[in-house]
DNA sequence: ATTCGTGTGTGGGCTATCGCACGGTGAACA
DNA sequence: TGTTCACCGTGCGATAGCCCACACACGAAT
């Protein structure tokens, strides 16, 4: 991957490149790079956050655990977005559990580091504002979307919000996995993804999903995916 | 109600009374007192905010719209919060519609005038952070709790979090009122509703909902209303 | 080559909820 | 006093998704 090599940190992260240059140049001086390795759980609800982070091609799912087995998906961060957003809002309480996706690189900031650059920089408060009203109304979108569309419609519209998020076309995903995201059983999955794959949109094999018709599979899914985007696109 | 006559309309929001005396009375003094009126639409998403609202005795339900017909309550709003919030954020559009779900009066003040004591008073734009934090809690707490409970359950959790706004023990609802809100059906709810009677938690009687059992409602509700209230408490 | 583990497909019985349609009942109003 | 209307209850077939169990496929390691 040559692109990887030759694109500088500061812009890997596409909420930091909105940043003026002082600004972001001041704040990824201190962040380091770190790998964030898939399945990893990054956070968990209700520990103290210690460090923010900006994925750079990783990507993560927010998680709010149910009675402590299953999982409920709210919403997913990649390079478009944070972890640790919550400190805007002056909590240091993490709200959702977070669970790597999609591995990768990601730049890590201490807490304190982030909360004094939050204080000194007007354009990155605005900015992170911004941010956190999308997350809102993902949160809400997320909701609606698991209780009323079918799960052939919301596994379509997560394995695009994946493929927005994720380098190319492939990516390592378990129906086991899958079925814990969307809050289903594997089985569920099994003929979901069936069916996908019969409609030539995806290509499944033991673990590694293949996109095959971006266009088909923004046809199979419910309205939400336009929703959540249009909500990025007006940030 | 003696109570409400010699309660100062200050420290009717429960929000505002959180405030240091100086900028809650510089706030209070820029409101007009409003009666909302059941079942209104406050507010549609996508519109632009012109007011913001502290409910007072009134109580009103946060709900994404889904496919032009059904709707998915996201959360709930009484004299513990306020509507607009997202003027926090630098954002004036509306992110949900808001339906009065429990007529009474409200402090109402014009967006630029709370723009201007945001930016003013520190106290308040810390207050409101933490409300933030809340019902972004609220929010992904809302779409689990569909997801993953029963009807029942879910039924008893929303009428515990109207009682804790309503006034009294009694509420005025229609079945089809409470199905729309909690996406389902009118006849699902006859159902779980009668359930809830025949255990003598509830009297239900056209349109007039007591609650008799105040326990037993917590007891037959999912956990997901405590959860609620923690965080609340811990705000 | 056998074994073993991980990942995937299939089948049967079950429940919550849906969609539709119809019957009942209380209160308000003429 | 009778009509009307909003509200509530019921019944029935359909279905998405659940739970459990088992069988199959591929790859890696012994």
């Amino acid at each position: 991957m040559p692109s990887r090599a030759i694109k500088a940190p500061s812009s890997s992260n596409r909420l930091l490149a909105r940043l003026p240059r002082i600004d972001r140049n001041r704040l990824v001086a201190q962040c380091e790079e770190v790998q964030l390795l898939e399945s990893d759980v990054l956070e968990e609800r209700g520990e103290r956050i210690r460090h923010v982070h900006f994925p750079v091609d990783s990507f993560v799912s927010l998680i709010t655990p149910v009675d402590d087995h299953a999982g409920f998906e709210v919403g997913m961060v990649g390079s478009e977005g944070m972890l640790g957003i919550s400190l805007v809002l002056d909590v240091d309480v993490v709200p959702h559990r977070a669970l790597v996706q999609g591995g990768g690189s990601a730049l890590r900031m201490t807490k304190a580091a982030f909360v004094s650059e939050l204080k000194r920089s007007a354009p990155l408060r605005r900015l992170l504002d911004r941010y956190l009203y999308v997350l809102m109304s993902q949160l809400a979108q997320a909701g609606a979307c698991t209780r009323f569309h079918l799960l052939e419609a919301r596994l379509a519209r997560w394995l695009l919000m994946s493929h927005d998020r994720a380098l190319g076309n492939e990516f390592h995903l378990t129906q086991e996995f899958l079925g814990y995201m969307l809050g289903m059983r594997r089985v569920g999955i099994t003929k979901a993804a069936g069916a996908l794959q019969a409609m030539g949109l995806i290509g499944y094999s033991r673990g590694n999903l293949t996109v095959l018709d971006r266009a088909g599979l923004e046809a199979a899914a419910c309205a939400c995916y336009r929703i959540d985007c249009d909500a990025y696109a007006t940030m």
